[in-house]
DNA sequence: CTGTTAGCGCATTCAC
DNA sequence: GTGAATGCGCTAACAG
């Protein structure tokens, strides 16, 4: 009972050796058992028992081309925004057998190649990624690669195979819209820097007609930032009646900024945040803000994947979640 | 320039023989370019590039044993809390040339356990995981499978392998000492249901001599929880002058439904958090709370696992990260 | 239902 | 400096 196997790692040889079966039959006892009879079945797992065998995926990866594992590149997972989608992919997966392996691109397109050129050297059985994949070269390895890839968070024309996302264009239309139509005419943004936002910030803007003064922060935002942004702001235009921010982060810390300067919300500042995170319904007053459904997005990641594991042809792979500007206490 | 490769994958055996030399050349042009002339290590990139080769990790692996992958159990990702840990942890493993598989516990033992023999099959050169592992058999399947295993957040006399942690049971006493010194008499308590938690509680409880009202909420803690729990807190005892919260998220929740109620903070009620989280300095009042490193633990972890792997042996195996109350405004 | 044969793609011996 | 053989641990094809 001290230590059963302290250097030797036991192989499946081993419990059919200990079972009195050939080496394929315990394999298919194990991964198969449909194949095999009942007595065997039970032969062989008390064999797998006695010998404390823990099977060797990588292995059985290597003959069958099947790691069970899918790979996820986020920007960072510090970044609140993605974290229900890596959630839901993980239980998606992990409920089919397969793991996530994790990468994080920190926004860096050339980080992005390379960290997709070391995925790809793991054989993972799906790939994906947040945001479109940027570079050429990358999109033309993936391509080659065979691997089912899901871009998420953002829709395009011609995705390098699937996708699963909404337009940030539209997203920031709507939002420009929404502020217009509650009367107010003067506007300021608070920005991550990372390029979906700035194309949410392309639709505010070009459905206004005109620019509008922007602070851009650093990834990952938070309430600090959010803080730092709107005091910037009101030095460029303190008349600043509505902001639209990249975050609820940040719109969260541009509340608390704006109550730490005695600013109403909304009579003085009105404020829409973007995400729909956990705590923004439950902020004095709640946040209006953009919902996303970061977990559905996941989700349905999995499902493409999956179904294209079982090689099923997938009949829509492009698909839309769309958002909702989600309107509280904040305007 | 359509598309190079479609189906078979081009291996190092193509590569070797379009540079016209022998496969283990090829191999070493690549991995061990030391023991090749430059010559032929030029010729051999060449092969690669003309190819599109992506090398194979998974077969390298099988012979090798190094399969360059690190499995990281969390009891759940959107837990704020383990975030920094898991980013400082990928990004240092990243720069090793090692990736992340990610596996979530849902706080069950079952299932950690089920977790663990899943990623043992998947032959990682290290196991990081998030609390001491609960259950003996996990335990001693870790240590029969040999493989490097951190356990942290926690500490232990008796880790499975190493551990980067620090006590919870000290954290409640310094929050109950802090609470005294202060005069404070009156305490409740809002806490999550995980195992950590419960011991912080009972620091708190056994300094103080007595125990406290205390609402426990499910993980993950929220926002939204905590304004849940302050209400049932003063549903229990409407005195209570101090709360000892077991995450920020929960106390933030707790600042603001005591906002909605028109409670001064700290002059009617006292708030302290745990995790220190990015926005806990910039709330109004900014958070008094407990700040633990979650980013050195990841950090250790890894240099813990990277020195092991590199054959090293480890001379201190168990790192107390410590604690620090943080005195701010809520307090 | 069970077994035999033949690799998966690469890296570790050992030779030269 | 380079190469030939050997097998990592397992499973897909066939056969019986």
């Amino acid at each position: 009972m001290a230590d059963s196997t302290p250097r030797k790692s036991v192989t499946l040889h081993d419990v059919a050796r200990q079972a009195g079966v050939s080496l394929i039959t315990a394999s298919r006892a194990i991964s198969n058992p449909s194949l095999v009879s009942d007595k065997t079945i039970e032969r062989v797992r008390q064999a797998v028992e006695a010998t404390g065998y823990i099977p060797n995926l990588l292995a059985g990866g290597l003959k069958s081309r099947r790691s069970l594992m899918v790979a996820a590149l986020v920007p960072n997972i510090a970044v609140a925004q993605f974290i229900p989608t890596v959630k839901a992919l993980t239980d998606a997966l992990d409920a089919a057998g397969y793991q996530l392996i994790l990468g994080q691109t920190g926004y860096d397109h050339a980080r992005e190649e390379a960290l997709l050129g070391t995925m790809i050297s793991r054989r993972p059985d799906g790939i994906v990624v947040t945001g479109l994949v940027h570079s050429q070269a990358a999109r033309d390895r993936l391509r080659s690669s065979g691997i089912p890839v899901v871009e998420t968070w953002d829709l395009s024309d011609r995705p390098v195979d699937m996708a699963v996302g909404f337009s940030h264009l539209k997203v920031g239309s709507a939002v420009a819209g929404y502020f217009l139509g509650k009367g107010w005419r003067r506007f300021g943004i608070a920005t991550g820097d990372d390029q979906r936002a700035a194309v949410r910030r392309e639709g505010f803007v070009s459905t206004l007609g005109h620019d509008v003064p922007t602070v851009k922060v650093p990834a990952p935002s938070s309430l600090a930032l959010g803080r730092q942004a709107l005091r910037q702001l009101l030095e460029i235009d303190p008349t600043i009646e509505a902001i639209f921010c990249s975050s609820d982060q940040l719109a969260q810390g541009v509340m608390e900024e704006a109550r730490a300067r005695g600013l109403r919300i909304p009579a003085d500042l009105a404020i829409c945040g973007f995400g729909d995170a956990d705590f923004a319904a439950y902020t004095e007053p709640p946040l209006t803000t953009v919902q996303v459904d970061g977990e559905a997005i996941g989700k349905l990641a999995a499902r493409l994947l999956l179904d294209r594991c079982r090689g099923e042809t997938v009949k829509e792979p492009v698909i839309d979640v769309g958002f909702r500007v989600v309107e509280r206490g904040t305007t």
